[in-house]
DNA sequence: GTCTATATTTGGATAGAC
DNA sequence: GTCTATCCAAATATAGAC
């Protein structure tokens, strides 16, 4: 019982009087989040993500539950933050061309700000991790509930905009959502935080070509 | 060396000789592409294959050399002729902006007709495939090459556009299209071929929209 | 052509010495 | 805290009887 799995439980517990603990265990998330970037979920192999931390594939385990849960950790709270502040964006009185400025601006700071912690959410499509272990399905209806509540807060404001006649199209307000969305998170493919444009200047390109082609003028 | 892989290989090749073998095959295939449309390459098990086409796990082999290839059958043929239809389109004498608009049309249309083939290939971002079998980089570099090649179509047509001034955007035609592309693709999320709106709907709807948002008017 | 039974490989996870 | 040496499960693939 004096297995490496009790042991980390126990320095987890006393992390806060150790902070080498903590660091440790960041670093080896941020490792792991490049790995996941790089490769996805599935592709990802333990052993890369030691790799990468310059640890060896055992030692991780001292740190880390399993392979799943630091996915989770690594995801998890960059995805609350933007909903939250998303939220915030949709539920104040503003016009619904600014309220989509604002939200796609929001969604691509937060990838350069998270990054790529962010990416790795978005691009695993995570209806499909559920092979994995049926176990915690727990994790797959928190992360559902994510998708949907941020996308009906996009198709809220969009549907709202046609309804008073800002916004012009022949789609429906839930594909359109769902094509910003999909554009945005699709920047998983080539955004460089280190670029030529920083993710304000091309949200700001994003944000004007999509609304110019919306708007009802 | 009457193993199932030599059985495998003779009844390929007697194949002509034999409709029934080449329909077991496609049939295999099209159950293939269906769960991995629905589940993602590495998180499909042939297991599921086996199921979904109604036979059993080993008798697989006697139609099909390992998933590896199973997927790039499935995959191959929808791609190459949605690229030279493409092609066709950017070499044509139109303006930029029928291009467009006959590009995205195209590209939605093939989605449809190929439903699921297609989106198995984009869905996957097969750059994340590397990690298999580092054996066939062959596939590995065609695929890349079929990326680049589309790509480079659609970006040359929107270069064009912004350079005889008929397009109007502060981002980079690198960029656009990979919005367009990344938009596109996403599709694969919600697009139901029996759907209220069919493919030409869809499309037109969509390159209205990225149309009149680069339009210089 | 199909299926049972099994070999093989990969990769996640752990025990236990140090 | 770290690493060697394993264990073990899952999944791909094959042998060989029928």
């Amino acid at each position: 019982m004096s297995g490496i799995a009790g042991r980390r439980a126990a320095a987890a517990a006393a992390a806060d009087s150790n902070p080498a603990y903590r660091e440790k265990q960041e670093l080896i998330r941020q490792a792991a989040s490049r790995v996941f970037h790089q490769r996805g979920f599935h592709a990802t192999k333990l052993h890369d993500v030691a790799a990468e931390a310059g640890v060896d594939r055992a030692s991780l385990y001292y740190y880390v539950g399993s392979k799943e849960q630091l996915f989770r950790d690594v995801v998890g709270e960059a995805v609350t933050a933007n909903i939250e502040a998303t939220e915030r964006i949709v539920n104040a009185d503003l016009p619904v061309s600014e309220k989509l400025i604002r939200t796609i601006r929001e969604l691509m700071i937060s990838f350069e700000k998270n990054y790529p912690y962010l990416y790795v959410f978005v691009q695993e499509d995570i209806g499909k991790l559920q092979g994995d272990t049926a176990a915690q399905d727990d994790w797959l209806t928190t992360v559902q509930g994510w998708n949907t509540r941020y996308f009906k807060l996009m198709r809220g404001f969009i549907n709202e905009g046609i309804d008073n006649g800002e916004f012009r199209t022949s789609l429906p307000a839930g594909i359109v959502a769902n094509c910003i969305i999909g554009m945005m998170n699709s920047s998983n493919m080539w955004f460089q935080p280190d670029g030529i444009l920083d993710a304000d200047q091309i949200a700001e390109g994003m944000a004007r070509w999509l609304l110019d082609g919306l708007l009802n003028s």
